[in-house]
DNA sequence: CGAATAGTTGACCGATGTCAATGAAGGTGG
DNA sequence: CCACCTTCATTGACATCGGTCAACTATTCG
């Protein structure tokens, strides 16, 4: 799956993947070398319900975080990617599924019980909790269009605004992050091409051709 | 504006405040007396830009914390009753408007540069990254008769779980949170009403019949 | 090469939004 | 204390965006 996307043939990120995302420097880089597990696409990486005794930072792949509705309604609450951290609760619980969405590879950083964490961890929850926030405003707020140039522009931010956008995640996908259908994921994705404002190279991969218009509709 | 309401007449939280919600009972504890400010409703609390130095636990009242879009759009991302704290940010400026939507009595942790406060504020960023993280679900999924369930189930269980429950807001506050208009509102309300599922002694006070329902709906 | 999966497009439907009228409640000034 | 006025809430009629159902196309994988 996805043999071509250039998030599995992406540079690894070593100790120093912790700058990225101006995160702080110093978060758990005293700490010694820390086990790295390879999860295949669509590999579960922890469960709701599951004890939370790590949290995660991406060395190359992508991940989707989501929760369930008992009718099947699923929302993805966030994608991470290479060099992001996730996975941390506000108890010792998750309340959320996690899943490789292509092939993956993640660092754990285990939960030391007495360890002063919180001085490196208060960053990555507050920096999460904006995200978060930032998302309610697209889901509450935001038309389809919207939503997804909002989406288009988060990811090229988050892969260096070179204008190439790489999409690991499917249209599904998409759409359960964004409160919509795959086939409005699908029509808007049409009417942006339409537009000229991107071009799709193929289905997840995307050039950004009017920065302007884009963030014009996705504030 | 709602002097009936119990909002107004409730009894003053004091020290012992930080004990609900289940928060550290430590969390700032050791820190002299706060000085305490009130807002009369509409006040503005704080506004997006701003510096953001101090962080504000509700005495008494109910406080609006919220997002605009250029054209007037707006998304309300949390209500804060008594005993509740809000206002950290990621970095150093507000990125919310924050007002008080009856009398307010606030008292302000300041956010003093040099000590360590991330210990104490962890927890409570992590547990409002978590009611965030809820609100993408609701947001994202829900329909409206469900969105105004998991309102209501949400606000009776900070208001003790009586069945009791006093809001403070407006049908445009509700809407405004739960991605609505205050048309769709006013429509669940009453389809909730003809159902028995509540009842309204005022527009502002719901009294909560049936639970099970509610939460069948609310999730 | 063929089957399975993912994505696109069209026709139609329905939930929620928009616009408008009416009703209820609270605050203010006479 | 009452009457008016303003604001908030409710309700109805209609419009629209996005969802549903379905057919078709493209891509990937075996």
């Amino acid at each position: 799956m996805l043999a071509h996307s250039s998030f599995q043939n992406a540079p690894h990120h070593h100790a120093g993947a912790f700058l990225r995302n101006s995160e702080t420097p110093s978060a758990f880089s005293p700490t010694p070398v820390q086990p790295v597990t390879f999860f295949p696409a669509g590999a579960e990486i922890y469960a709701d319900g599951e004890f939370a005794e790590a949290i995660y930072q991406v060395e190359y792949g992508a991940v989707r975080v989501y929760r369930l509705l008992a009718d099947g309604r699923r929302q993805i609450s966030a994608f991470h990617l290479a060099g992001e951290i996730f996975g941390f609760e506000a108890d010792r619980a998750h309340h959320f599924f996690a899943e490789a969405i292509v092939s993956t590879s993640l660092r754990r950083f285990r939960l030391a019980a007495g360890a002063d964490i919180s001085r490196d961890l208060l960053p990555l929850a507050l920096r999460s909790l904006m995200r978060a926030q930032d998302h309610l405003l697209v889901l509450g707020r935001h038309t389809a269009i919207e939503r997804v140039a909002a989406f288009l522009i988060d990811m090229a931010e988050r892969q260096g605004e070179s204008g190439h956008v790489d999409l690991p995640m499917s249209r599904t996908d998409i759409g359960d992050y964004l409160g919509l259908t795959i086939e409005t994921v699908s029509r808007v994705f049409s009417r942006l091409k339409e537009r000229k404002i991107i071009r799709l190279t193929n289905s997840r991969s995307v050039e950004i051709l009017k920065w302007d218009a884009l963030r014009q509709m996705g504030e």
